[in-house]
RNA sequence: GCGGAAAUAGCUCAGUUGGUAGAGCACGACCUUGCCAAGGUCGGGGUCGCGAGUUCGAGUCUCGUUUUCCGCUCCA
């Protein structure tokens, strides 16, 4: 099986066994959107536990919140995600290239003043020492008329922008003969707002400064309560804040299952620290970070750092922990040391005084920052695509099996009547009741036993318990093992520590 | 957004030059059986993605549209 047709078989199999569907199915679905079903929401929440305990137990100085998906428009405005991810975009049909439109307009500019400075260079040939730049850009007719046509776009182009008329954007675009660089044409489709955040508006007038966004990253959300959990907490630099929750980004083209979907959830963690000490928590944190990925067991060789050559705005250094995808490697957590540059701007934007005063030296400081970001739904996708196997068994037969890291397997125990008679049923109930408090588990008295076995291996159950006639007898039973397949008897009563063993999310933890 | 492909039962698919919508698996009941996807009997389940058009008649032909996949593009 190629990786292509792996990809394909794996969401198959998602929407088959209840791990995730595409949303709004009935309607036709809905792009880019996929609910969690039973099994689906199990796996996402062991994921989000694991990195919750790992962050919020494991480091003292590390606490949680959870803030809204609503802040305060100018929390977008601080960020920079309201000049960043704005843009009027273009496409060319024929080179099938897009383009910011503002940009091929400005580009246009910028070859009009190009020609005259060319003129005003050969006025200062002919001229020598005695040239007068001002006067010569006044009445060189050359100029003059470039000046005109320059001055005519400008103005449309500011007007447009600031109308934010994107009809018109297109019309100066056509007006000016504007063709793609690599086509050569001007057969351009409509200019298209493109703007990253989801917005709606939080009174019902409808009025334009009423707008406020759907957070388009969660980080904002710990930086605005920056103050509010140094102050309460006591914190004290070097400290962490950690929050788990929704984000929005209205992708062009989102695409490959929930790799890239319009609404996900982020495990954000916010580290802040003394100036100049944060390429040394960098370091740290990437670390850490790769440690807790590799310690589900899923091989070191999926994993590897991709490191930032060209930064975003906000970072002074960044990494990407990349994992291997069944369509390659691609991000699935990053690393950022975003400097003071979202405190610093929050400040700035708040007028609050956002400064920790360090009774050590004495000083005070806008903290520096070391954020590591990771998408729960790329999580669930690593580790689905990773468990996901099919599997000879002999006799020419195959079986699907998800061998899931059991710590985060979203059913830990099956318990399994051998037949549905003879009381083999009351005493399976018996079974449940001693395992239930523990552990995720389902109860299954249908079908013969073996297809019982293949339809937990599916869901990645990591152990089936089956009562037999012999537990009638001895009160013992048998406990198979999801990869190995194979079976051991013994008594009802240590089941709960056999099992435990195996799925205590501890386990995880106390190798970190 | 552009180009290509696809859409029929929960899943995998068949459906002839346009002529009464099918199979296997899955699901429910009962019987038989009992350790790695068993057998039998009966049963439930479909606006053939959606909307128009052509036609006496459309799952099938035409147009539009939605969604998904692949490539490009964009983003990080």
């Amino acid at each position: 099986m190629t990786q292509d047709e792996l990809f394909k078989v794996l969401v198959a199999h998602c929407k088959e066994y209840g791990f995730i569907f595409p949303s709004s199915e009935i309607y036709d679905g809905l792009s880019a959107v996929y609910d969690y079903g039973q099994m689906g929401v199990e796996l996402k929440n062991n994921i989000k536990s694991y990195w919750w305990q790992a962050m919020t137990r494991l480091n003292e100085n590390i606490v949680g919140i959870d803030s809204c998906v609503f802040m305060h428009p100018k929390t977008w405005v601080a960020s920079g995600h309201v000049a960043a991810f704005n843009d009027p975009l273009i496409d060319n049909k024929d080179s099938k290239k897009r383009y910011r439109a503002d940009v091929l307009i400005e580009d246009y500019l910028g070859k009009i003043e190009e020609k005259m400075n060319k003129e005003v260079e050969k006025g200062r040939k002919r001229f020598g020492e005695a040239f007068d730049e001002a006067k010569f850009r006044e009445t060189n007719p050359n100029i003059l008329r470039e000046k005109a046509k320059y001055d005519e776009v400008h103005n449309r182009y500011v007007a447009a922008e600031e109308a934010n008329d994107l009809k018109e954007y297109k019309q100066i675009i056509l007006d000016c003969g504007i063709v793609d660089p690599i086509s050569g044409t001007a057969n351009w489709t409509d200019v298209r707002q493109f703007n990253l955040m989801f917005s709606t508006q939080i009174s019902n007038t409808g009025a334009d400064d009423d707008k406020i966004y759907l957070r388009p990253e969660t980080a904002q959300g710990i930086f605005i309560n920056y103050l509010n959990v140094q102050k309460t907490g006591r914190m004290k630099i070097p400290f962490g804040i950690a929050q788990i929750g929704k984000a929005f980004r209205n992708e062009i083209v989102a695409r490959q299952f929930v790799f890239r979907m319009r609404e996900f959830e982020q495990m954000e963690m916010e580290f802040f620290c003394k100036p100049g000490t944060e390429m040394e928590w960098f370091r740290k944190w990437k670390e850490n970070r790769m440690k807790w990925h590799r310690t589900l067991g899923m091989g070191d060789d999926n994993y590897r750092f991709h490191d930032h050559e060209k930064l975003a705005h906000y970072a002074n250094a960044a990494t990407d922990i990349e994992f291997r995808f069944p369509f390659g490697f691609k991000e699935l957590e990053g690393i950022h040391s975003r400097t003071d540059f979202d405190l610093g701007n929050h400040q700035k934007l708040s007028g609050r005084k956002i400064q920790y005063f360090d009774p050590e030296t004495n000083e005070s400081y806008v903290p520096y920052c070391v954020e590591t970001s990771i998408g729960v739904d790329r999580m669930v996708l690593a580790v689905l695509s990773h468990s996901y196997k099919v599997e000879e068994v002999g006799n020419g037969e195959s079986r699907v099996v998800l061998a899931i890291p059991a710590p985060i397997a979203p059913i830990k125990v099956a318990v399994l009547p051998l037949v549905r008679k003879d009381g083999l049923p009351e005493l399976a109930q018996k079974v449940v009741d001693e395992v239930k408090f523990d552990f995720t588990y389902q109860y299954d008295e249908k079908d013969a036993i073996g297809r019982r076995y293949r339809r937990q291996d599916a869901i990645g159950t990591p152990f089936c318990v089956t009562v037999d006639y012999d537990s009638l007898k001895d009160n013992t039973v048998t406990i198979r093992e999801r990869d190995s397949m194979t079976q051991e008897r013994v008594p009802i009563s240590e089941l709960r520590s056999i099992i435990d063993k195996k799925v205590n999310m501890s386990n995880l933890l106390r190798q970190l």
